[in-house]
DNA sequence: GCCTTTTCTTGAATCAGTCAAGAAAAGGCC
DNA sequence: GGCCTTTTCTTGACTGATTCAAGAAAAGGC
């Protein structure tokens, strides 16, 4: 785990200009893996006050276009963003308040599984969702996305 | 697979009043497996021409929490239905085109994997995405998803 | 057939995300 | 360092999928 990744040589190793906000965008994921655009906007501008949302998307759609990030958006979820990329790990989401939590790949390289049919299709990724209850949710009675999000602010 | 479901009795089975939407919204579902909900409304209304969209959506809703349908959702995509249920079958979806395709699950019950650490979540489900590219946009250079969606129609 | 409950119609609203035009900032070059 | 071109950012409007809300209509039990 890299305690504090050098922000600016990582957008220029991907070509990338260096500005203001994309650092900021960049620092935010770093520290709120699986979080969600708004919740980013809202951290870029602790940091970036003045930042427009446009710019937040537009560096979300770079940074994920040029292998930074990586986008998930389990189904019922917007998109959320991590940094961990290329070690093809997994996510586990909870069905009740939405939680997203990490599970490496048992296999390592993508794709980690094979099709039993690949229908003719080239195939360079096996996406896997592990769709459960959260500690939190498993014991307590009907925990909403609310609460969860509520937690996490 | 069945040739023509009794789709009343599907309804009734889960404990669901027998409407004309309902009914109709199942048969486009079974006609068209994958198709989004604005290519449902269409199916629908060739059939029921006065139903509203929001007829159609209640219906989806409920279907597919009375277990009757399957809503899938791969990322970048709107929701999707299926009839295909309770077999644990995976999806193979293109990237460029954002064609889908069925595959069977090659363990069978679900969740046909188990998470490496589980991080305490009660998994139910391993939803499992494969991606890449359909046949038809593996040969042809930048084939866009509107060229799948012409297709289909 | 009547009555209660659920479902459907109509129409407005929300929310995430995108589009478009011009202003500002990056970075190469002298 | 200053200048120029290209890319990126700001501003503000817009879209498209989905949901909300109120009243009308249809289901199904009696």
């Amino acid at each position: 785990m890299p305690t504090t990744p050098d922000l600016p040589k990582l957008l220029r190793g991907a070509e990338l200009r260096v500005t203001r906000p994309r650092l900021a965008v960049l620092g935010a994921v770093h520290a709120h893996p699986h979080a969600d655009t708004d919740a980013l906007i809202r951290a870029v501008r602790g940091e970036l006050p003045e930042v427009s949302h446009q710019a937040v998307y537009d560096s979300l759609r770079v940074l994920t276009a040029a292998g930074l990030l990586r986008r998930i958006q389990p189904s019922g979820s917007v998109a959320r963003y991590e940094t961990r990329i290329g070690d093809n790990h997994h996510h586990l989401v909870c069905r009740s308040c939405g939680a997203v939590a990490d599970v490496d790949c048992a296999v390592g390289e993508a794709p980690c599984l094979t099709a039993s049919d690949g229908h003719g299709f080239s195939i360079d990724e096996a996406e896997v969702i592990y769709w459960g209850r959260c500690p939190a949710c498993s014991s307590s009675p009907h925990p909403t996305r609310e609460d969860h999000h509520a937690r996490e602010r």
